[in-house]
DNA sequence: ACCATGCGTAACAATTTAGTAACCTTATAA
DNA sequence: TTATAAGGTTACTAAATTGTTACGCATGGT
């Protein structure tokens, strides 16, 4: 990523339809789009594509948004992340409680693709000018599945690329030693207390750079 | 604003009962509210109040809520502020011309008080738990795990961060030897005399600031 | 089946942080 | 003024935490 990239946006609807005429008019604005159509699937997507802003439908197969939304805000990546529901549930209850599951939004449909985006930009207005990629940054490359430094392309091994992503999607963020298990083991897996250490290592080894710090008794950090 | 203290928003509607019903039910969340019944008093006293959050009826006598929204995000102290409009004017238009004018939301009367404090409470955890008091003040970042004073970046060992997050966290207020040492070290550990002292001295010497006072046979406390 | 690679672990080294003791300084009251 | 109590300083040691290396097992490709 370079500096002055668009703002992205996910956007998870099961019902192609919606999630078609939302994205054209997104994408017109000049967003870049990604798409879900399930909550599952948005979790995944929205770890790959590491959004500014995430849109999601209520009622979705396999699972629905308000678990999407509150898995999302466990996630330490994703508990700033502004998080919209849009949604043909247009209860009162449905509002409070979609709020109250971590979401910043609600809008109920139908609604114009006019206010929507209008919406979406008086939020994305709010995030800082500055991208927190450092033009001489380090680039992670999620489908090609490799570390660009400058001309140098690194490849990593599948943990190795995770934990290094995690660091890299909140820049300057100490992310604690169970965050990151829990973000990248998950919460049932148990692993002995050297695993990360020796992740960070070969990761330290791999792009010979000085960008992961030891933040003692808490954990780690990225910075450039 | 102070640390610790409650919210503070500005209400602005031109009738006496809506006013009244919702600053009943703000108030009833623990918010400190303030009022105003057209658009230049709503400017006025969002300067003598320094509010977190502004609600705006449009239709209001001497100025109109887009005027005011305007008018406010020209002053320097208010670009940043969060800014509602609650109206009944429930044109698409006047949403996107309200929002496009610099609001943050835009929620159409009639709202229930639960839905309105609902969006109230969202838009209110967004703010930083502990804004910088002062213009030179210091600054603790528990994300990145520093302290920043103006420019420089001071790193801290876990027990010094801790120790002067505490102290931070009510500026000017006494912390008892006991309280901090039930709040850094738990009830159930026991350590020396001098151990609180040495811990002071090492964040003195590391920030190389005069911040930390001693009140003798009491505590210690933090000022700026 | 063999080899390369990824992943987790154990054992040990290195480093940092926390706690303590001993001693020094300062404020205060008799 | 001096005794005294409280806190400040320093250096040292223990404890906690992380870094490093080597090894074994599992997996997937050839």
């Amino acid at each position: 990523m370079s500096t002055n990239q668009p703002y992205r946006i996910l956007l998870a609807d099961d019902e192609p339809n919606i999630l078609e005429i939302i994205k054209f008019n997104l994408a017109k604005e000049g967003y870049e789009i990604f798409e879900a159509s399930n909550g599952l699937e948005a979790i995944e997507i929205a770890i790959k594509s590491n959004p500014d802003l995430i849109i999601l439908d209520m009622m979705m197969p396999k699972m629905n948004g308000r678990e999407a939304c509150e898995a999302l805000r466990k996630l330490p990546q994703f508990s700033d992340t502004i998080i919209v529901f849009l949604t043909a549930m247009s209860s009162e209850q449905s509002e409070i409680d979609g709020l109250e599951s971590g979401a910043d939004d609600y809008i109920t449909k139908p609604v114009s693709p006019k206010v929507l985006t209008t919406r979406v930009n008086a939020w994305l207005r709010r995030l800082p000018k500055t991208l927190p990629d450092a033009p001489n940054g380090l680039e992670i490359d999620r489908e090609k599945f490799l570390v660009r430094i400058g001309e140098q392309e690194i490849t990593l091994a599948k943990k190795e690329f995770e934990l290094l992503a995690l660091l890299v999607s909140k820049p300057g963020k100490v992310f604690l030693r169970n965050e990151i298990l829990s973000s990248i083991w998950g919460t049932d897996v148990i692993v002995g207390d050297r695993t990360i250490d020796v992740h960070i290592r070969k990761i330290r080894q791999k792009l010979n750079l000085d960008c992961i710090t030891t933040v003692k008794g808490v954990g780690y950090k990225f910075e450039m």
